[in-house]
DNA sequence: TATCCTTACGGAATTCGTAAGCATG
DNA sequence: CATGCTTACGAATTCCGTAAGGATA
């Protein structure tokens, strides 16, 4: 049994049993995938995978039971690596953090700004993608750091940290009607065109629901995944836009009004999250610190080390 | 990173960091060991091990916080292998149970008997020793499960079960006075040379209390570890023994008397212990299940897995 | 037929024991 | 000086990519 076995089969239950796949993710060739993972199947004495003729198709019920004691193990590898490295170069490494476009344009500029101050030698690498990609990325260990309003707390293998709280505006064209409105209600905003984000980003599900709420169908007719599409869009007449209200910046937006609505849709609270049984270095305790900084930093450590150590040994 | 480097590393915290040692209990040669902790070391780029000069002398503070990770990733790896076997060989196997004299010689006599009968093809290897090296032998995962009186609470490593409950009885040679007398007394039993345990074994620490809290200090002229050399020397008339009661047999031995003293000493459990963390096959669950029946199976199961699995991966 | 897995072959890399060297107590 | 660790050397083993073969959809 060797770590490379391992590797293998977790990879393969990631690319879909499809070995070829599994080659090329982790730069070797597929005959040797292949063997390996045989010889595997031959040390333990039951077959891992389920196979159609020649081609894998699935776990086998054995399969089943022994992966996530293989995630384990590699979890674990990966985890004296950081550990060591910890020791070794204590302010120099890399930092993954998977997040969407609003977080990465907008909310974790400042949190950055300050991290690189207090960890120049620190790689620091901001993956994008929706909510799932990003919880996905933390989940399988690609990514060191998850931050996202949404789909973070659904996916069981990360541990969820709430950072803070925003809530959404309406942007319209300078000049537009709504401006001279008072205050805003759902009805009048259901009476416009209006451009937002895509169901799965930056708490569109609260904006659905307050409208739902309402019995109201707003006419959303065009929708992106992030503020900067929406604003060309209001800016370019299609509609009015509601947009996270920290994606809003009076200088750069001249043409643009940002209207008040805290009151019309429910707060959003953006997460952090980490993969549980991970170990985290020292300056990633730090960036989740600079995230939550309500938190103190003992309470932080605790709760990662429950899902890292308890295993009693 | 490979296994035999992780290997060899525990190995090395276990043998007092003497490598030589390491590499007869691992049965290669100390250039190798002493290589392969270096190739670790070099890896993971700190040092695991305090060196004064060449000699290791413990362990760094990395790898004190290393160790634990070492020690989980080598028992998942058993735990594989097991998991894998339970599968292709479903009542082919081995169990290793650790266990004192007392209990190897009178009280798991049934359970096995029974055991054996339901699993002919599983060779039951029974260790001796010593309450506190039968918790060691399973905290190191030299034997599946521990089986005595004392100590298993102790270790940290140990999860336990509670078996039978049994007491202490006294036992003199035909004819002696105490044979007469209605109701034995601690004060009775203190006018006697008494034969009995060794401090660690067998209930000894409850003999000793009951005394110490009436203020008696018995006259314990000879201690042994086994029910059998006690018989001997009280048949032998060195004084009154005090056994546990399952290992006196009016039929074998016709020179004693065995008399009752379930008041004089407080009740004790014999105790089982598992690995916390450790895969168990079906056959050593069914050993447990034997040895505990008024536990049901599936809380056996779910507690064990609460161990096993408690990662949340 | 295109895709995917297995297997034989052989060069390359790694592993590991022997033996010599050196440090410690 | 006996014990214990390191290192150089070289034989043996293992590893792994190429390429051919066979199975599936």
């Amino acid at each position: 049994m060797n770590f490379n076995q391992l590797k293998f089969v977790r990879e393969a239950s990631r690319q879909d049993f499809n070995l070829t796949e599994v080659a090329n993710a982790v730069f070797v060739t597929q005959s040797g995938v292949s063997r390996k993972i045989k010889e595997l199947e031959d040390e333990l004495g039951v077959e891992i995978f389920q196979r159609r003729g020649k081609r894998l198709t699935g776990l086998t019920e054995p399969g089943k039971q022994l992966l996530p004691v293989v995630e384990r193990i590699l979890l674990d590898a990966e985890n004296l690596r950081r550990m060591a490295e910890q020791f070794a170069r204590e302010d120099v490494g890399r930092l993954d953090v998977a997040t969407t476009h609003t977080q990465a344009r907008y909310a974790l500029v400042p949190i950055i700004k300050t991290f690189r101050a207090r960890f120049p030698k620190v790689h620091l690498a901001l993956h994008q993608g929706n909510p799932n990609q990003v919880a996905d990325m933390v989940g399988q260990g690609e990514a060191d750091i998850a931050i996202a309003t949404e789909a973070l707390d659904a996916h069981p293998a990360l541990v969820t940290f709430p950072g803070y709280r925003w809530h959404h505006c309406v942007i319209v064209p300078a000049g537009h009607d709504l401006e001279r409105a008072s205050k805003l209600t759902l009805e009048m905003l259901a009476e416009y065109p209006i451009v937002t984000y895509d169901p799965q980003f930056t708490g569109r599900s609260h904006i659905d629901k307050a409208f739902a709420a309402k019995g109201l169908a707003p006419d959303v007719v065009i929708t992106a995944m992030d503020a900067d599409v929406i604003k060309t869009y209001v800016d370019a007449g299609f509609g009015i836009g509601i947009v996270a209200s920290i994606a809003f910046d009076r200088a750069r937006d001249q043409h643009l009004r940002q209207l008040e609505s805290g009151h019309l849709f429910e707060a959003n609270t953006t997460k952090l999250g980490v993969r549980k049984g991970a170990y985290l270095r020292n300056f990633a305790l730090e960036f989740i610190h600079l995230f939550t900084p309500e938190l103190e930093r003992a309470k932080i450590q605790s709760t990662l080390k429950k899902y890292l150590a308890n295993r009693d040994l």
